[in-house]
DNA sequence: TCAAAAGTGTTATCCTTACACCCATGT
DNA sequence: ACATGGGTGTAAGGATAACACTTTTGA
């Protein structure tokens, strides 16, 4: 109770660095080029002598691996689970991870990162079931729906969880075809976690009883428990862009309505309704017409506009709210 | 951009545990017996062998040291700074503060807390320029707006913030009357630390060109940056309550509606609506009638009220979203 | 009977959602 | 001319905010 006692540490921060491109949001991740080894997001040491903070010491570690230069950075969670490390092949006690969202562009030349071993993928690869744009992701009603279900069957009395299974998994996956919440991505890794259906689990030894037969992999997997922090990652963006404007870090410069709809799009991972998006965006005047025009749109040519800068000093600018369907 | 690189580094987990009582949010203060030793948030250790999250490892520390029963737990943010930590009379190296917020309410029995040397105080002992359910603060014209006026005269060029200082004050404070955002609690401390204007930032080195004369204290002091992580933690839990049911967490099993109001007032620092705020709360049907009635309330009885526990499982549950005024 | 707090009814306004159609360009 | 995407007007319904008055108790 008195002065904080003392125990001795490691913190690693992992960013969850994210850019828009052909209508996918995309994710850096490292350590492809190695044969057999897992992806993972980039992730450097804190050390407390050499940076002053935690953003300046991530703003560190990624511009000088990776040439990039990340604009909005934002803290997300430290996860300090023990068990969410163990890997084959992996040693040492590093326990805590303090995970960070930034926000960039994909970067004309990439050379930079592919001398880091780095690249962006699209985040859909590591949830696929994220993604309605296309109407309900199949692999819900294939794999996850069903399984989940039995996992929900039964709830153990040792199970110290606020809620039973089943109204968990309700309230994560919404029942039927309505109830889906877009921001609830967190939630709906750590139940397939919980219940032993993502490579992760089998890896920290977790849902042996359930994976006798060895089922298809529900996405793509990550080190360590970076697919957690990029869980977290993508529901703060979902969530964040509603009340503030931070989607623009993620567009060039000029930008038309259109693409700055899809980009929405594509981070929420479902459709928006045009004319009431475009009603949205004129409303809360964060952007203005540069008064050029896109060409080559496959149509008509777009009015192109800027993001609106200065609205930051002038009032606390909110993102843009978009509502249902 | 491999694996983590380790650093050693120390870890402390850090809680501000509310309460309400007396229409007045109070948080567990402790250090308060030792003659001129400033007020501390009670915080522990973080032992990675011990407990296996940082959650378990706050329940258990605050359970064993105040025999406090705290219900819902969140994590805040995670404090790297240094500088932040510098206190005459403290050595040492630690660095990293994971902060948490806690609702509980206060005891019947507070002998395991005065063992404890620990106590509740109202949290607008540190922050009275945050409880507006009086009117407007005196002490902001008095002193904060002036002095933050002329900190705010000039912008460094140094300075690498994306605003300059006048656009954030006025973020930040709104102008005049209007423009004030309760849940600004964090952005408003962190504008008074830069600005070298709250004992915290004259003890760690900072704001001595502006702080010739000596100027009164604006609110009370804490140790370390446990103002910050208080900050954190008002600003959350104002924020929180519109959409997620955690009032509950703070009032007895049985409450009146006006029970209900006074404490969300107390929290937000401003007065609600009234009959808004009742057609409000029976909107989201979170509550139910006893059958009850309360006696002694100086006239009318009111009838009393549960918070429906049930409603957390069926669907998800917001909080009470109480708008302007 | 009066003070103190509980409790209710109604209306104007704005915001959200949904609807369907016209416009400008390239091929 | 037609395909492709850009761009707009409007109306219904619901939520929000503001309004003032009646009821029930204890002193």
């Amino acid at each position: 109770m008195r002065g904080p006692v003392r125990t001795p540490i490691e913190i690693g921060l992992t960013a969850a660095i994210v850019a828009v491109e052909e209508e996918s949001p995309r994710i850096l991740v490292a350590g492809a080029d190695r044969a057999g080894a897992p992806l993972g997001l980039p992730s450097g040491p804190f050390d407390a002598l050499k940076h002053r903070t935690f953003e300046i010491a991530l703003r560190t570690f990624v511009a000088e691996q990776t040439a990039l230069a990340v604009g909005y950075v934002e803290q997300l969670y430290t996860f300090g689970d023990r068990g969410r490390h163990a890997q084959a092949g992996d040693t040492g006690p590093h326990v805590v991870s303090v995970g960070y969202l930034a926000l960039t562009r994909v970067p004309a030349d990439d050379k930079a990162l592919k001398a880091a071993g780095a690249r962006f993928e699209p985040w859909y690869r590591f949830f696929p079931w994220e993604d309605w744009r296309k109407g309900r992701p199949a692999i819900l009603n294939a794999a996850i729906i069903p399984a989940l279900a039995a996992w929900a069957k039964t709830t153990p009395a040792r199970e110290q969880a606020a809620l039973p299974r089943r109204a968990r998994l309700k309230l994560a996956f919404g029942d039927g075809a309505s109830g889906w919440d877009e921001e609830k991505v967190l939630e709906r890794y750590e139940l397939l976690y919980e219940a032993g259906l993502v490579e992760e689990a089998r890896r920290d030894g977790r849902g042996v009883a359930l994976a006798r037969k060895k089922p298809a992999p529900l996405g793509a997997a990550l080190r360590f428990d970076h697919r957690r922090i990029l869980a977290t990652a993508i529901a703060r963006l979902r969530s964040k862009m509603k009340y503030r404007p931070v989607v623009f870090e993620l567009l060039d410069e000029e930008f038309t309505l259109t693409e700055l709809q899809r980009t929405v799009e594509a981070i929420a991972g479902r459709h928006l309704h045009k004319q009431n998006f475009r009603r949205l965006v004129e409303s809360t005047a964060l952007v203005e017409p540069t008064g050029e025009m896109a060409t080559k749109t496959g149509g008509r040519p777009a009015a192109l506009y800027r993001f609106r800068r200065d609205v930051l000093a002038e009032r606390p600018a909110a993102g843009l709210r978009f509502g249902g369907r």
